[in-house]
DNA sequence: GTCTATATAGCGATAGAC
DNA sequence: GTCTATCGCTATATAGAC
């Protein structure tokens, strides 16, 4: 009879991961709480009963996404030379940030900034303000080595983070059908950080 | 009698204001044509009789607002110096891109990239692609004079137009309280034209 | 706790008077 | 060409059976 504990938890997650899906798919207005029940397998009820109202859910399964963005190392434990650190870097980054996940959950977050923009806020300190902190402090190594002469790391890591993300980024953002091919990108990203490493290198 | 020929054009242009106006702030699905409306002091029936159905009003409206992207010249006819020309190069883009205007405009294409596609292209093509392609002229000119030093200048286009955008152009996409001022944000684009320059410059 | 059935409101789109 | 009034439909949210 005391069944209703677990069962709950399992219908529970359904729910999450069915609104995810689809509020970041397509949007906040055009994703009904009907839909999101079938698509979870529970009754529209239940899913009231452990969201209480739309915007509750909304806010409940967008917020778990952002709380995992910072999960993958995207620097390695030890730091080498510089270009080949900050290569590896770039290829992370930019594997992570245009992942199906982050460009759904950014566009999610974007399109709802007026709305809710508790997410938004959430979003961009969990995603943009987080990474430059980590790459800040990598440059800060690296000038502290004598091997970057950088007056700023903050706006330094700013500066690469933006370049990484170049055209691609903004093609992906919109949807557009050529993209350039893994190897284009891997080349992109090699010459950008010669050209950031070649922009603050130190001459003497 | 025959006043509705022009009596139209008026309404038809108040139509598209309120909901170019509503579209953007709002969303696709959240905006009624019961608000455009409205907001345009006309009754429903007439909206229909000029547009048809919702979809066709958001496309003519978003359609025209993509299409005066491109107005702004953003280069002096005379190319001056390197650092000088693509510092004010840097500014009238950082004013354009950021303006109520375009990141309305950006946030809605981006957001309908999957249900409009065809808008989303439109907008990607007369903004992004358009600046690209005039930057990279202009990288070309001073490659050929030999004040830089750059193997593929659409490339260098795109990360000087990434650096410009930077942190600061992300925090207004998300709508974030906090914004640097005017100073902040020109010291930031003189000394990303610095990086750049730096990066590309001729060494002999 | 979970289901089916329903209340209420707002949506896009249309009909008919003037 | 423009208005008021209205049709169907679907949305969020709730009520009551089990």
């Amino acid at each position: 009879m005391n069944k209703p504990r677990i069962k709950s938890e399992l219908k529970r997650n359904q729910i999450l991961d069915a609104a995810t899906l689809q509020f970041t798919q397509h949007g906040y207005a055009a994703t009904s709480m009907d839909h999101i029940a079938k698509l979870a397998g529970v009754s529209k009820q239940t899913v009231y009963s452990h969201f209480g109202n739309k915007d509750e859910l909304f806010i409940t399964a967008i917020s778990y996404k952002c709380e995992q963005l910072g999960v993958t190392e995207l620097l390695p434990e030890n730091l080498g030379p510089v270009e080949s650190t900050l290569t590896l870097f770039s290829q992370r980054f930019f594997a992570m940030i245009t992942s199906t996940d982050s460009m759904a959950v950014h566009r999610t977050c974007a399109a709802e900034c007026v709305a809710h923009p508790h997410l938004s806020k959430l979003f961009f300190e969990a995603g943009p303000l987080f990474v430059i902190d980590k790459l800040a402090n990598c440059l800060a190594e690296y000038h502290r080595r004598g091997e970057l002469d950088i007056e700023d790391c903050r706006e330094a890591a700013i500066q690469l983070l933006a370049i990484i993300k170049g055209e691609q980024w903004t093609r992906l953002e919109f949807n557009i059908a050529e993209s350039l091919s893994e190897q284009e990108i891997n080349h992109y990203l090699q010459r950008s950080v010669r050209l950031f490493v070649r922009g603050y290198q130190s001459l003497g």
